[in-house]
DNA sequence: ACCGTAACACTAACGGTTAGTTTTTTGAAA
DNA sequence: TTTCAAAAAACTAACCGTTAGTGTTACGGT
């Protein structure tokens, strides 16, 4: 019953796959700015209304996947090995992101985001609900006990770094020059009364 | 000639205000979400056209004078005392930014904008345009000598301050606590070569 | 075999935005 | 004053993303 046995769930999938992966490859092939929903959908031999049902907007179409941003970055917090520190743990994740999304195999998909306005706008509106969920983990985390405004302060920084690195010439070296910078920044806020 | 003489400024001036005015007034008195740009359009007696010659978009309307954000901030850089170190200028920047946005007269328009999710995402990234500029002031002046990268990240977490304090308990001391650790972010950053 | 419902389709519209074109206003030269 | 170029504004008509309203089909449990 609440159990939907199979085959209901695999074609909702593979409708949602086969709409992004057409409109991922439309607009690729033609820029996406000149490519309409209402061709997205025809490709994809869908009613923009199940688009929509689908996907919230058109950028959505682009970041499919970006729970997997927003989960790598809280388990770096959540599931960190007992007693390692935070900083170092958000490096290196932090430092993974951006190497995958500066890999080859990335860089049309990433060129084409900074060439459209919207997807900019979307994609940092997008860091920002990151962000947040991070200082959630952060300020839930009873080893680090930080006030709200810290545990915030430093999720926006952490999500910064990213954002920075990743336009950076060498990206692996910003990482490390930035959260530097985030690293003395914690530092200065000390855990509170019952650490 | 090159210097058309007055009247059309004013003329043209007056209009912008007006719309921007008329635009206010609507989304304050039935909400952002609820007004139309047809509807503010024929409330100032312009066609819609001629609103968007003034304006780049509906949000726009709300922040109209978004550019004073921006100039406050890198004369903050520019303009202070000789031998003044960065981050305290930019501290008391911010503080009076907070103060004066917080204040009861703001109050309605703030809360519009919280209420608005286009709104909201406008904002955010206006602000990544002011941090932007901030950051090019920053790497300009020879009295610091940062990386590219330090006066970027110092720009987005300056920038990231003003918006978390805004939304802390007590604003005002959200941007003391916020400034204590980019404080300690820029002093590890040090003055490069020629210092 | 039957029914509830999840997924999808279709039509039609709404609201922001822009292109194309034409009219009015303005500043200054002739 | 008349004339003219250009700026400002108007008007029309659309484009595009998005949503509401309303069926229709395909499943899955009973």
């Amino acid at each position: 019953m609440t159990v939907p046995s199979g085959r209901r769930e695999r074609k909702k999938a593979a409708t949602r796959q086969k709409i992004a992966d057409t409109a991922l490859r439309l607009f690729l092939e033609r820029g996406y700015d000149a490519v309409g929903i209402r061709e997205v959908a025809a490709e994809a031999d869908v009613a923009v209304t199940t688009l929509f049902s689908h996907f919230a907007s058109k950028e959505a179409l682009v970041f499919e996947q970006d729970e997997d941003f927003e989960q790598r970055l809280t388990r770096a917090v959540t599931g960190r090995a007992p007693g390692e520190p935070l900083i170092p743990a958000l490096r290196r994740e932090i430092r993974a992101l951006v190497r995958h999304c500066t890999a080859d195999a990335a860089a049309p998909v990433w060129h084409m985001v900074e060439s459209s306005r919207s997807l900019r706008e979307y994609e940092e509106s997008m860091r920002l609900r990151h962000a947040e969920s991070l200082a959630a983990a952060i300020a839930a985390d009873p080893d680090l006990s930080r006030t709200a405004t810290a545990s915030r302060t430093i999720a926006r920084f952490v999500v910064d770094a990213y954002t920075l690195a990743r336009e950076a010439a060498d990206p692996e070296a910003a990482v490390d020059e930035i959260f530097r910078m985030i690293e003395a920044a914690w530092e200065v806020t000390g855990p509170g009364p019952r650490a």
